[in-house]
DNA sequence: CGGCTGACGACCT
DNA sequence: GAGGTCGCCAGCC
């Protein structure tokens, strides 16, 4: 579980920099499939939950390293702080979220952005 | 080998 | 309250 690796990398924020290891992406992966259906969580929570605050960048790296076949893995799950869809670089939200999220029942506005995000929001201990 | 980019976020003007 | 800046680190040019 990500549990134990999170004293990994725990000690690693003491230390030196070195932080993103082998296991990230298991501990990614871990995070998000924690989320159930109809909710989401933040790519900021799931890299607080791995014990480091500012690798947030990191998690949407892992998740985009996703490869398609890995459909276990509910990456639709996890939206940005804003609440609002991950864009791809070309600017525009993934349809295919929003279509993963309705099935759900998360709602969409038109801007991308999660109606009740707040309340949808996964609450972690 | 240096610099820029990116599914982000917190902090500071 | 809105907007700019810095941090973080793996890949790519």
């Amino acid at each position: 579980m990500a549990a134990q690796r999170r004293t990994r990398y725990n000690s690693a924020l003491h230390g030196p920099h070195r932080v993103v290891g082998e296991g990230f992406h298991e501990d990614v992966f871990s995070e998000v499939c924690a989320v159930p259906a109809g909710q989401v969580t933040t790519y900021g929570d799931i890299a607080a939950a791995l014990g480091l605050r500012s690798v947030a960048r990191q998690v949407g790296w892992a998740l985009a390293a996703i490869p398609e076949d890995r459909d276990d893995v509910p990456w639709h799950r996890v939206v940005n702080a804003k609440g609002e869809i991950a864009r791809r670089g070309d600017g525009l939200p993934s349809d295919e979220q929003r279509a993963l999220l309705a099935a759900e029942g998360i709602e969409v506005n038109e801007a991308g952005c999660i109606v009740e995000f707040s309340a949808r929001r996964m609450q972690r201990p």
